[in-house]
RNA sequence: GAGCCGGUAGCUCAGCCGGUAGAGCAGCAGACUUUUAAUCUGUUGGUCGAGGGUUCGAUUCCCUCCCGGCUCACCA
């Protein structure tokens, strides 16, 4: 870096530096931090754009290690000759025609010896690298050659000082008065990097850096922060979940959860699709609560001037559309609910609904059933999963293949709580047995609401596997249909898989003489105390006078299914941006008065 | 919301029964033309989460607060 360069570099970061350390501490500076920003202040001061925006990459590192798969002698180490060149060289060394190639990436390695470099990039492809390469070392071994064992997610580049001094020199060996005055090379940056495939003498894949009429190598943008320890990585969660694209730079396994979680979704879509099911989006903000028993979020709409929430379940709406003529209809969207935060609870969570006409909730069962088996084996390739450990530390197996089992409230209380029909049928009888057991029940509950909360005290451990679990009290469910012989009862079912609810469904109420009544008994409900009640709505109720076609509903928590086909016990691993509490420097009354 | 544990360099972590801090990686300087966590030599870098208290002296002890993790409660 000339003089000249270094104090224009130096009084830029400094004023950086000052109007940083004004903003925020979350952008304070480390020496690290300035040294970079000096490099790119210096490429500016030198006349060159730092952030170039015209490198055109022709391939990835899929397409490279695809190209190295696609040719036995490509096993070998070999060196690069120009299509048409002659491959059979004087020399003695094997060469072999490639093709002039342009890749960019984000530098994850330098490794600098004497006057050759060795960058290991990372790109899009970053998620299918690993078996790419378990790939060419199996095509290795076949050939009777050494596996190269790698793992990671990245592409090698090679740069040897001789196919382009100039470049070399810029970006590893800066020398006072050098020609071009840009920055050096960091971990983090991404780069654009231009040659021919070739195979270095221990067999890695590798881009042999070459030079035309433009460098070998270029800068394409600097990292001002550098990254986590390349051994180590980023293992600090609140970071991790806080930062999650250093998180997803760093972390393999990350960014491959949340490639399954798309494929997952994918997935629901192709099943509901191909079964005739009609895919909408129904409000978010809600005027009036309903669809479920929750504690909403409350919004406000200025122009309109009226309180708004936001939506807790999208049910209301998916069932109006039923009588509108859709007869199989389904949405994934958030919902948002006001409760606490947990490994399995974040503020607003991804539901998938979908309302078929003409069918029971024992019809969705053998749909929901048969839904998740086929997604496990499209994600994980089995329907046997690990999701996990057991109590002796071992994987725990859950078998997700069909049909599910299948158990009824009553049932279960006889089998693991060793209760009485009369006991069962007895409030007072039940709530001694729950204290006994440490199990608190709210003392507004009706007999049902305690039927259900017992049960699932004492079941819960038995309900890893999956199971279907009927025949719920029709006071907890007040948009089920009553069951025609026990009209106490509806036609209900919960999933249960690894001890969580995946799933609730029922066959939708669709008296609206019921439905009013049940809507009162709601607001009974509330006067008395209970917080997570439906309000009325009357417009679901002349909705209902139009006539709903018999019809079943169901519900999945599509975090929880992602975090049991991904073998992940915490919610947040399956959510890019869980909820957390503010950090330090970013209070929320800070974006209220940007003039401030 | 309650209990327990934690917050030390950019990252991963040591340390301190009170005398204002170390390692590895990253960075910087140098050697090295096929490396694989390259190696070798030298070296920079810290308001020890924040505030208060005790003390001659606090990263260490005490209190309060902030943030996170785990468990419980509510919930899907």
């Amino acid at each position: 870096m000339s003089a000249l360069g270094r104090a224009a570099a130096g009084a830029l970061a400094a004023r950086l530096d000052l109007l940083c350390a004004m903003e925020s501490p979350m952008l304070e500076r480390n020496e690290l931090m300035r040294q970079r920003l000096a490099k790119i202040a210096a490429t500016r001061a030198a006349g060159h754009i730092p952030y170039p925006n015209d490198f055109v990459p022709t391939a990835t590192s899929a397409d490279a290690y695809a190209w190295f798969a696609a040719d036995a002698r490509r096993l070998a180490p070999f060196s690069p000759v120009a299509e048409g060149e002659d491959a059979a060289a004087d020399s003695g060394a094997l060469k072999l025609p490639a093709p002039w190639t342009r890749m960019a990436g984000r530098v994850m390695a330098i490794n600098v010896k004497g006057k050759v470099a060795f960058l290991r990039i990372q790109d899009r492809c970053a998620v299918d690298l690993p078996a790419c390469r378990t790939r060419d070392d199996d095509l290795r071994e076949a050939a009777g050659l050494d596996r190269r064992n790698q793992d990671g997610a990245t592409f090698q580049f090679f740069f040897s000082r001789d196919a382009d001094p100039e470049t070399f020199d810029a970006l590893f060996k800066p020398t006072e008065g050098a020609a071009w005055d840009g920055p050096r090379l960091d971990i983090g940056d991404f780069i654009g990097g231009q040659g021919r495939f070739f195979r270095t003498k221990t067999g890695e894949p590798s881009l042999h850096l070459a030079a035309n009429h433009e460098p070998a190598l270029r800068i394409l943008t600097k990292a001002v922060r550098p990254l986590p320890d390349k051994w180590h990585g980023l293992s600090d969660k609140e970071t991790r979940h806080r930062q999650r694209y250093v998180d997803l730079i760093v972390n393999d396994e990350v960014r491959e959860v949340f490639r399954r979680r798309a494929k997952i979704l994918q997935g629901i879509r192709q099943f509901l699709d191909s079964r005739g099911y009609v895919e909408v989006e129904t409000p978010m903000m809600h005027p009036i609560l309903g669809g479920a028993a929750a504690r909403p979020f409350r919004t406000h709409h200025n122009a309109l001037d009226m309180p708004l929430y936001l939506r807790i379940a999208p049910e209301l709406y998916l069932k109006r559309l039923v009588v509108g003529g859709i007869e199989r209809v389904y949405e994934i969207n958030r919902n948002f609910r006001n409760e606490g935060l947990s490994v399995r609870h974040n503020p607003e969570f991804t539901m998938l609904e979908f309302y078929r006409a003409y069918a029971t909730y024992e019809d969705l069962m053998v749909e929901v059933e048969t839904l998740i088996a086929e997604l496990a084996v499209a994600v994980t390739g089995s329907t046997s999963v690990t999701w996990g450990l057991n109590a002796d530390g071992t994987p725990r197996v859950i078998e997700l293949n069909a049909p599910f089992k299948r158990v009824r409230i009553r049932d279960g209380l006889k089998i693991w709580g060793g209760l009485t029909d009369a006991e069962i049928a007895d409030e007072a009888a039940l709530r001694k047995k729950a204290e006994s057991l440490g199990v608190h029940i709210d003392d507004h509950a009706p007999l049902g609401k305690v039927q259900v909360e017992l049960f699932e005290a004492v079941a819960e451990p038995h309900l890893v596997q999956p199971t279907f679990v009927m025949e719920y009290p029709a006071e907890t469910s007040p948009l089920a249909r009553r069951n025609d012989l026990q009209p106490d009862y509806v036609d209900r079912f919960e999933l249960f898989i690894g001890g969580i609810e995946i799933s609730n469904a029922f066959s939708e109420l669709n008296d609206p003489v019921d439905q009013h009544e049940r809507f009162e008994l709601q607001l009974l409900q509330k006067a008395k105390g209970d917080e997570e009640t439906m309000e009325m709505d009357l417009d679901y109720i002349r909705a209902l006078e139009y006539g709903l076609p018999p019809t079943a509903g169901c519900g999945i928590g599509v975090d929880r299914l992602v975090m049991l086909l991904t073998d992940s016990e915490n919610i947040r691993e399956v959510i890019l941006f869980p909820h957390m509490r503010p950090e330090l420097g970013q209070k929320p009354d800070a974006a209220v008065e940007p003039g401030a």
